[in-house]
DNA sequence: CTATGTTTTTCTGTATACAATTATACTCAA
DNA sequence: TTGAGTATAATTGTATACAGAAAAACATAG
């Protein structure tokens, strides 16, 4: 299908963004661009391309000597849950507002896997999954502000979401609570939507944050 | 004070971002990297960089034959709005909260340039004032998440702002509620903080959409 | 005049060279 | 052994060269 040829720094971007947030690279680490390099196999400009959007991401800081790796903590993990738990439901309802026949399938279709991999008892697809429902509801909001606001931080989250989905109970009440969510879209009804996905976003900090 | 040079790249990024914020680059130009090279007088490396910054804030796309400015529509001001309200009051509450006697005095020193800049009508300091003002907030909250998120935002609303604060009125009432906001942070009274904050945003927009 | 095929130009993506800065290692005297 | 001073390494910042792809310009046949 998607045969267009993606640029060198597009794929160290990725790669090393994956590398940060699954926690493989951890707070305080030093990369250098040489080392990168060699690691990646490609010349020092892609690498410093990547580097300057990790940058903007925050998810690096420059030192002037190496970018230092700044990760996710469990603060910030604190502040993203509170920000979702304001901003998730607002995009659930204004995707409950315009979902077309087209988006519903998308979402069902991700939903459908996410039970497909439940039963299978493989988490990390289960993972990937649960991934793509909520990018996908964030993209039927249809708006570019709320995608581009959530999208991030929801990325920044996977360390510890990882981690929370090997729990069967856990697998299996997130996957239920999409449900809920994706039954409220179906229905158009944007009130539902809206209260069950911050409820969905509620039980997942509660979980990850084991207060529960 | 602050002799740090700066690169190239650094500089590059802030003038294209403010030429983008500002609407000097409308939505639809298309950037290519010579015609930048030839107006900024520096080579292709640093306005690379500096390119794949503003990819990363979502300020251009690329095409693979220029960069597209995406510049900030009137549906993007009203959803930054809408999270503005939901988040500005919860970073002005946790401000309240941790504020020191330094914090407060920098929020003091902003608010009286503020006043300073309205007594001359001088719409262009007030709007920076009031920028800092903001941007001061959003550090104090001790928050990187709620800064990093919050900030991108506010800077994205400029071209709309410098035009809403020409109106005298509307200035006034502005300062006046940053007033409100530092009072109820001076007595680290945090419900009054989030109230007028949140407050200060809704009549914010209402102003710049001419609603009121 | 128009359609088509070809050449030329433009533009990006990548590698590499070089300068400047800063950290590191090393040498030698006390 | 320690300390100062110096040479050496490592690292970033910037410019530039070159390849490949895509668009634009052009020319030619009908």
């Amino acid at each position: 299908m998607d045969h267009k040829t993606v640029s060198l720094a597009d794929q160290v971007f990725e790669h090393l963004e994956t590398d940060i947030l699954s926690g493989k690279y951890q707070r305080g680490d030093i990369l250098t661009e040489n080392h990168l390099c060699e690691i990646l196999g490609v010349s020092r400009t892609p690498i410093r391309e990547a580097l300057r959007r990790l940058q903007q991401e925050h998810l690096i800081v420059e030192t002037g000597k190496g970018s230092q790796v700044l990760g996710i903590s469990e603060d910030d993990l604190r502040d993203i849950y509170i920000i979702r738990e304001q901003l998730e439901g607002l995009a659930a309802k204004m995707s409950a507002e315009k979902a077309s026949e087209e988006d519903i399938n998308e979402l069902k279709s991700a939903l459908e896997l996410q039970e497909f991999y439940l039963a299978k008892q493989n988490s990390e697809q289960i993972r990937l999954m649960d991934n793509r429902f909520h990018e996908i509801l964030y993209k039927i909001s249809g708006s570019h502000v709320f995608y581009n606001t959530l999208l991030p931080l929801h990325k920044k989250v996977q360390k510890y979401r990882k981690v929370s989905l090997q729990s069967q109970s856990r697998a299996n009440e997130s996957v239920a609570e999409h449900r809920e969510i994706l039954n409220a879209i179906i229905k158009h009804d944007a009130a539902a939507a809206e209260a069950f996905t911050a409820q969905h976003v509620k039980n997942a900090y509660k979980h990850i944050a084991g207060k529960d």
